[in-house]
DNA sequence: AATTAGCACTCATATCTATTGATTGCTAAA
DNA sequence: TTTAGCAATCAATAGATATGAGTGCTAATT
């Protein structure tokens, strides 16, 4: 049966007032707030059949219906109203991003922020995979007899969170020619490139190979891990606000997923050139044993620039509207953000 | 009236006992697991006594008997086994720490999941006050045209995540220069030394003002921020395998309190030359609407040099004598860290 | 004087039953 | 095709009753 404009009105009516109330709606309540034009029997018909079709449940003989997962996917695809922000919460954005940010992650904690704050979930996001990123300089620097601290700047941001074993007889200005060589060699290249094996240039390996070799496996551990370190999380106990939460096992199975770091990262990973990614229930590849739960991201540029992954996670019922919308509007507002100096290097 | 042995008994089995059931326990069994020699009557004049005392209260009449904070702090302060611990938990605690760790952060980050893992409880770590971090040196690198990164090298760790607005007329030389400049006068000086301002080292001023002024400010922003940024949480999920946050309402309370690490810092800090600090419910200085709780920090040192305080925050019933012996072990096994290589340093 | 046995009393908790009311599905009329 | 009407279903609620864990007190015992 194909889904008439009756039927999708419906369903938009279940949608929305689940999303709101978190409770069964009957027929009665449909004609009362949505549909005064037919009576609930007919209504009943419609949501009977609709039932059938996959779209929605009862949870019991005697009460109204709940959507699906389905149904959510339908309403996010086709049905949802396309919602604008009130000024409250467009001076809260706008409040978060008016002053210079100039590191990525700085924009992406802001970013992360900002979405828990007004949607009331909770909310990650996640450093871009670096393979891309464009290398402007290396700077070693040592930072006592055993140690140096390794800088690398990129066109998305500085690494410098890296340090490296050293002899203790080499001194500061080895290390100044040693960045000059190595930056040199590296200028212009992305991380990609660095880490194919077969580019490496044979006359720095010859002087500082040693340096070359840790630096190299500096950048292969970083890209690897894949800034597992870098997701942000911000608003972990809104997910405790949820009524679907109140029971404290669900609650707690849902709070472990989100300290479990690794396991988040793919569940985030969204495919290349998508900028608006949701992910309802299945659609996520959990394994066994993991909450159901909804997933928006968006991918943010500043400038042309992408920047990462951010959005919310939550219960499948959320107001995907309002996330939307946030999620929108705050790509907008990077995307003029007051010359955040990454992209200005490039064009040098 | 004084506290007589047989009171004390009567306390430590209560407290042993809730610690473990969560439940209040009766004088029937407290007879029967702890004081098999005295008769169930004679427990119920005892607990009587304990309970007019303050030391015990009764959720309603014909319940047994649950242990006030006051018999917490007897407990831990007196009455307190000596437990040991497991070959198992050793081992997990060794393997954390069998490799070289040689940043601060690091060794916090391992020391706060070690403490999670074994506890079951949710840990903290927090950076120590840096106002008496020596200075080793410092070092400017300019990135781009547009700013310059401060790595303040000292004998607590490396200062590294703070960048200059600078002139893009400046080359990598004047950096170097600066540094070596800045450093030398910096070198030997605490950070509380640096920041008095009638200390200021007049010649540097005249050459490098802007930068000099900048790295102070730079300075002075980490040290009053107090390391907020640099609080560790591990395992906040395990907060709601305690029966005490079954309830979703208190557990939120709870949740809540750990993101906001700005409130949760003063909580942590323990006073001067304390290596173990105990705190019990009222303890905490917290204010209304802060959810009760106990708190059991250590004051970490590595080879001599405190680099932190660490400890549980979790209900006031928790195994304290295990909470104990794992911040125990773990001082002793962090003493005598594989040259870590903060504390060298300070003897060249 | 301290301890204990015995018993009445308290009160949270569990269990059962009856009632209510929200909501549906179905049938028959419009 | 739509709608009114009505019996049927079933979760949720309330009340009534029973259960039992645990105490406090008194009087007997050591």
């Amino acid at each position: 049966m194909a889904i008439s404009g009756r039927k999708e009105k419906i369903i938009q009516a279940v949608v929305d007032s689940y999303i709101v109330s978190c409770e069964p709606i009957s027929s009665a309540e449909i004609k009362e707030n949505y549909l005064p034009e037919l009576s609930s029997a007919t209504i009943r018909n419609e949501l009977a059949a609709l039932e059938e079709m996959g779209y929605l449940e009862q949870p019991h003989t005697s009460s109204g219906r709940v959507p699906t997962a389905e149904a959510y996917r339908l309403y996010v695809d086709k049905l949802m109203p396309k919602r604008k922000l009130s000024k409250n919460e467009l001076k809260v954005i706008n409040k978060y991003f008016d002053h210079k940010l100039t590191e990525i992650d700085e924009i992406l904690k802001n970013t992360a922020k900002v979405i828990s704050e007004i949607t009331n979930l909770t909310s990650v996001a996640v450093i871009p995979n670096l393979t891309g990123a464009v290398v402007e300089s290396v700077k070693i620097v040592k930072l006592n007899d055993k140690s140096a601290l390794v800088i690398l700047v990129t066109n998305l941001g500085v690494l410098k969170d890296a340090t490296v074993e050293i002899a203790s007889s080499l001194g500061d200005e080895y290390f100044v020619t040693a960045s000059n060589f190595i930056s040199a060699a590296f200028h212009g290249k992305t991380i990609g490139e660095i880490l194919e094996p077969d580019k490496l240039i044979e006359e720095i390996k010859k002087d500082y190979e040693q340096l070359f070799k840790a630096i190299i496996k500096i950048i292969k551990d970083y890209v690897e891990n894949g800034g597992v370190g870098d997701i942000v999380l911000e608003g972990s106990a809104k997910i405790l606000g949820q009524p679907e939460y109140a029971n404290v096992e669900k609650a707690r199975a849902m709070l472990e997923l989100l300290e479990a770091k690794d396991q988040l990262v793919p569940m985030l990973k969204s495919p290349e050139n998508v900028s608006l990614n949701i992910k309802i229930g299945k659609d996520n590849e959990m394994g066994k044993g993991m909450p159901e739960c909804a997933i928006v991201t968006a991918n943010y540029q500043v400038n042309g620039v992408s920047i990462g992954n951010a959005g919310v996670i939550g219960p499948i019922r959320m107001d995907y509207s309002k996330v939307v919308s946030v999620l929108d509007y705050i790509g907008k507002t990077l995307n003029v953000l007051p010359e955040a100096d990454h992209d200005e290097k490039r064009k040098q």
